[in-house]
DNA sequence: TCAAAGTTTAAACAATTGTTTAAAATAACT
DNA sequence: AGTTATTTTAAACAATTGTTTAAACTTTGA
């Protein structure tokens, strides 16, 4: 191993790059190629194809996706708790990988066989016992009686939106990376107040 | 005129609806032609080439998306009223046009120079006064002191996002279209109350 | 050391891309 | 009518696409 990093790891890591900033079909093998340093034969040597490739690095963001909630899920702290850490965790993850939400959208609209439960998302984020303890607090009262798919989308709305909106909202406003980056700032502790208002309506007194 | 549909606009109809779903660089000039009924190099007899006509179609997307939220604050309403009316409608047209919001924000990203303030979209939003009527009822102590551009990013986020997310809802949960349309319709309400309760915080106590 | 296996390359492949050209078909006008 | 302008087409253009082939280079192991 005279190499710290494999060929095959380069290659994956200038995928993701590329195919994230410019989707699938917005890019060239040769492209992809050319920013690794390496011949366009060598990607189809190690991966069969530019597809299988593309839906190697869909399958990866998608898990770094999943696991940053997972994380949150797994500690031993409140509900509410948990909620505001996932908020959090949620906006500083994004605000590093601002493509991210984008490309898995985009991602997923691309492919024709959605084939997203072979990761099993549902069975890892059932693991955590996330799904338990909103019952378990609902039932007592202590949380608002809501779906969990309808939890789900309110705080990926609220989380995720945010980031892959930019180019819309700084178009619209017409405001520079700054003040888009002092809007974010303020929606985390924003969307924080109002979800966990909402959710844990009794608990709360909009501090 | 013998026909009543011109075939400039048959082009414009047939090039939307395979840009929406395929986006810009993921359809060739054929595909949209053949999908018309027509020679390809029709297509840059009216548009000058591919990239103009992309540019047409997303423009008009926009002004699409800006349209159906001018038209509510337009409305002789009590500010809660509007609020209300701008969610439903919102999620009346998106449930319509389900792959808008995804086509802009794609649509935004490949265009390199973003040529958004052209449509002045800011100009259009101002003219309606609601700036001012917020603003108003924020001094007023009705309405909650947050910047216009953190509730536009509120409404955005919780109207936009959960049409836009279906493909990624669906294959956590492994629900059908059915079961997505039933969350859909449930969430119009949740984000209806939500919004309202964290905007309009003294006048409202949960519905 | 030498041969086998693994890695990388240059070149070629057939197919497809957006666009253009020049001719044909249709409409409009006088 | 006939002439001009507009609309539409078929064909070709050069460039680029993803992928493959066969040869070169490098590593490995005995």
């Amino acid at each position: 191993m005279r190499k710290d990093i494999t060929t095959e790891q380069k290659i994956k890591d200038a995928a993701r790059k590329v195919f994230m900033t410019k989707g699938f079909s917005g890019c060239t093998t040769r492209e992809i190629a050319k920013s690794v340093g390496i011949n366009v034969a060598l990607l189809n040597y190690y991966f069969r194809s530019k597809g299988k490739l593309f839906e190697l690095i869909l399958e990866a963001a998608l898990s770094d996706f999943i696991n940053s909630m997972v994380d949150v899920f797994k500690q031993d702290l409140p509900l509410e708790e948990k909620t505001r850490m996932l908020i959090d965790k949620e906006f500083e993850f994004l605000r590093k990988h601002p493509e991210l939400p984008l490309f898995i959208h985009a991602g997923l609209n691309q492919e024709s066989d959605s084939e997203l439960d072979q990761s099993n998302f549902l069975g890892r984020l059932h693991e955590t016992g996330i799904f338990e303890e909103c019952e378990k607090a609902q039932s007592e009262g202590r949380m608002r009686k809501v779906n969990m798919i309808n939890v789900t989308l309110l705080f990926m709305s609220n989380c995720h939106f945010p980031i892959m909106s930019k180019k819309l909202i700084c178009g619209i406003y017409q405001i520079d990376d700054n003040e888009h980056n002092a809007r974010l700032t303020e929606h985390q502790e924003i969307v924080k107040e109002m979800l966990i208002n909402y959710l844990f309506p009794n608990t709360n007194k909009h501090a």
